[in-house]
DNA sequence: GTCTATATACCGATAGAC
DNA sequence: GTCTATCGGTATATAGAC
């Protein structure tokens, strides 16, 4: 369970934990089979075990890399601006490309979530923790410069940024299957991005603090 | 894959499917085990077999009852609430109710969400789609009286309310993790209502529409 | 209706040859 | 480093006696 940075992986351990990282989200980590995964990287199951070693390992190290470049990019995004809401706005489109450039991420979060994060490793819950400061740490001070509503829970704060991001990406295929039965509601045909920007909209306009404009 | 009705149901069926309910919610579907849900409905396997059928068909109506349940709370909840606003407030009142009630329903419906819906029923498919309308139902006629935005869409409504009660509740063991690691943000101690409470307060002064009052 | 015993299949992991 | 063959364990589901 060390850190295995994405820069310090051999390519056969590359390829398996791509294919891995499609299979744990489509299947969960009880679903997921080793042969599959094995399979859809073209490597024999034998090397699987011996580049990344057994299924739980892989799980580990599948969820490592996520909170790797989620961090990074995060931190990224919300330097050099200055006003919170707009930072607010920023940590959520970071958070919010990263579920778009790794599509599995937030299937496999949601899953790690409803189960409680009973098998979320240790190195994985510190980046929870980091991304849950980042957020506060941007919350406290659009309340302390008078920019956000004083009672707002920066933890709910956080709940709500990330929710809005991770469950409307998976409910896109709910959705869908709603639309093939003709029970869809009007007005429904919207994308992934769509649904976010609205959703961070009312977000932020429901914790801001106003007295002044309208 | 009929209807089943929970006052359908011998005895032997309802120990089965609320001790089904349990281990479906905190292992999942494949991760459950039908010896185990068995055992703990104090029943034997062949029994189990013989009384309410495969594992599929088990998870099928243990889906069933919650929708029908959830459709009868929440239309009774909005009924003969005037205000759009005070509408919606009793609409995810009702829902937090049920998930109250039945603390295993938001994580078997997460587990459902990330797995894509894939294995939902298609009475319970019909239930999701009732929720929706109702929900949109409220917020459309909240546009046409003016007290909404008239931007806001049903549907991302619909997800911001049912997620806001369903991502919390399944959110709050791995707050319990952060806890215990010593990496949970100040001010985390929080209750499901609290967080529910106050997550709606955001999203309902995000949505009215103001102009008059502050 | 109830239970024991078991068929059947699958899956994770590794031994051992090359 | 790579692969085949397989072990050992466990899971779903049912046959068949009572």
């Amino acid at each position: 369970m060390d850190n295995v940075p994405s820069n310090s992986l051999s390519p056969q351990a590359r390829k398996i934990l791509a294919a891995a990282e499609e299979i744990f989200a489509a299947q969960g980590f009880a679903g997921a089979r080793v042969d599959e995964i094995a399979r859809r990287a073209g490597v024999n199951k034998a090397m699987l075990y011996y580049h990344v070693g057994d299924k739980a390992a892989i799980y580990g190290q599948v969820l490592a890399l996520y909170f790797d470049e989620l961090s990074r990019e995060v931190e990224e995004a919300i330097a050099d601006v200055p006003d919170p809401a707009g930072r607010l706005t920023r940590l959520q489109e970071a958070f919010a490309s990263v579920a778009t450039t790794h599509p599995s991420f937030p299937h496999i979060m949601l899953r790690e979530i409803a189960g409680g994060a009973a098998s979320l490793p240790d190195a994985a819950l510190e980046g929870v923790a980091r991304l849950v400061g980042m957020t506060a740490r941007v919350i406290e001070e659009g309340r302390s410069q008078g920019a956000f509503r004083r009672d707002v829970n920066p933890l709910v704060t956080h709940i709500l940024v990330v929710g809005s991001v991770i469950f409307p990406a998976n409910g896109l295929r709910l959705l869908e299957r709603l639309r093939d039965a003709g029970l869809a509601p009007p007005n429904a045909d919207l994308t992934l991005n769509e649904i976010v920007d609205a959703a961070s909209d009312i977000i932020l306009n429901g914790i801001i603090l106003r007295g002044e404009t309208s």
